[in-house]
DNA sequence: CATGAATGAGGATTCATTCAT
DNA sequence: TATGAATGAATCCTCATTCAT
């Protein structure tokens, strides 16, 4: 048990070690060994835990969207009306990236490279079904534009991530009326207007 | 003359050479020699050009986002409505984005690396100065919210990348319908409701 | 008793595997982590039994060595003719080789090798006192060439390794025909002229 | 021109270097590295001329087998006969083995490892034709036994290496008159008898 | 006896960069 | 200006071995 304890620590370590690092300076700067030496544990080491780097880039990658979705989620019931129920999920995730800054930013950085290979960016994607389902409701009901998902999320959760990193550059600030003037542009794109 | 000519030829071909393994193979395995050898030059000849890895990506970068920014506003001019402006701006970076998917490609893997730096980010973002023209001007024609302009970008441009990067990954296929509905997503999200 | 039965029993999976890797991939290839595998045993416990892989590799040649000179011998007793008794042995060694070509060809492996060292090989050496009885009595009786042993060993034995390293390789067939043809080679190039 | 001289040079002491470390270590504990330190070259440089370590191991493996036949065929012509060019020939492989105890170490070495692969085998075996010739003329002439060249080869010239190799071993001494035995037990094994 | 986890040392290989020509 | 050859440093990863349990 203490054992199992240990194992799971460590390896939490290194997840922790490569999330910093990456956001820190880049997949590309971001060695083996760096990670090895901030989680206090023998390059060697990493290797009982995952089987090579782009395996650790990935299973790091899957843990912390599966983070992200979990907190996008967690306040949300199928039964909320639409407009609320996109409000909750859109508010939550809006926090998240703002609050639990560290995932967001090396969820950013996952976006557009070749380490992530497509297998685990399905696994990442999976979790997102209830906003799917939420949007389809909303479509059902003529509350929400009749268009793809990649529209819907291009215009209302995306815009996060540009906004969130713009922020961590030091380029502006964004405080709460920001986000409240992101949601209501978010909404309006997908609305179907009164 | 003619020396001029193949230095300016030379350089060219080491940017592009560049634009297309990082697309191809993303930064991190984007080596010095490979560059070279498709640019069909020594990598000693690299650093008569550039002064090392960094700078070669860097100016690369701005590069095609000059480019990118010429095409935006080629057929704009200042003295156009506001709505009318836009539309046009929008579609020709839409336009860009679908089209020139190559640079469009590179742009969006510099989004969120740590291989661009800061000030090469500024210098790219410069050329954006008509846009931020126009939504002046719509903002005290009471036409665009009054939000900040990162708001304003992160709901009109923004979502376009992440749009031509999913259709990249074969996700799924933009169509001139599409094109039109993001469009007025876009303008939905910004403009002052009636 | 059970336990030492299944200490015995450990051993000789270690011993096993180490033949069966090491004939698969060479020496080079074969991991004390691989041998521990396939001998379904921790690498610790390795440890309890050989002092390192050095040890393990040579002491697995000294059992292999031991299986062949028993092999060799099984048949022969001192009191046979000097001919036939030659006889007898070799085409005791030739079926051993190509019979047992698992343990031939660990042997051949370790012909060249530095990885064996000399102490082990001399161990292996011994059990072959009978042959080496056998070819002074046949130079005393002036049937056989008054050579050194090591010449004697070269021109009868030794062939035999080539021929069923070239069979393995699949370079050419060895059947019985090819055995009475070598047997003949070997007592010719050895036997005294009538 | 320089230039090519002294590129010739390094890649001969590579290759001087490949074969002393594996003659004293082993192919398993010569590393690139001390390779590389013994043809007094960064690590880096060796890769300019041979492709990875494999690649080197078995040019230089082709580059010795060359320098082997060469040495073997030297004196010989077609036009003399059977006996006496067998006898020549033979007596330069004694010669090689005895005198370039270098190269026919590393041979022998690599006689059974999986280091070298068939490719480079064939290549090396390609320059015994004219001794396979030879006893193609031997066998129609009714005086060399009609037996398979891998028989032959295994009873003439295989048993010089294992004699070689235990002279290395400082087993025992291997002078003049062993060296005329060793002839006659080879050609008493394959001539056909008077 | 037996082990799974751990590791320091070392493996092959690549890379950005330099320098003599 | 242009280069091919060269390299030290760093890369990912493996291995023989140990140790707490």
């Amino acid at each position: 048990m203490a054992a199992l304890q240990k194992s799971i620590e460590k390896r939490n370590a290194l997840i922790a070690a490569t999330i910093e690092l990456v956001n820190n300076n880049g997949f590309h700067a971001t060695s083996m060994s760096k990670i090895a030496h901030m989680a206090q544990v023998s390059p060697a080491t990493i290797y009982l835990y995952f089987a090579n780097k782009q395996d650790l880039v990935n299973k790091t990658y899957i843990e912390v969207k599966g983070k992200y979705t979990d907190y996008a989620f967690e306040t949300y019931t199928e039964k909320m009306p639409v407009a609320a129920g996109f409000e909750i999920i859109w508010k939550r995730i809006a926090d998240f990236k703002l609050k639990e800054c560290k995932y967001a930013m090396f969820l950013a950085q996952c976006d557009n490279t070749p380490m992530i290979d497509e297998t685990s960016r399905q696994e990442g994607i999976k979790h997102l079904q209830p906003l799917l389902d939420l949007w389809a409701r909303g479509k059902d009901a003529g509350i929400i534009k009749p268009i793809s998902d990649y529209l819907l999320y291009a215009y209302t959760i995306n815009p996060l991530s540009f906004l969130m990193m713009s922020e961590k550059r030091g380029a502006f600030k964004l405080d709460a009326t920001h986000v409240e003037e992101a949601y209501q542009a978010a909404w309006s794109s997908i609305k179907v207007p009164a």
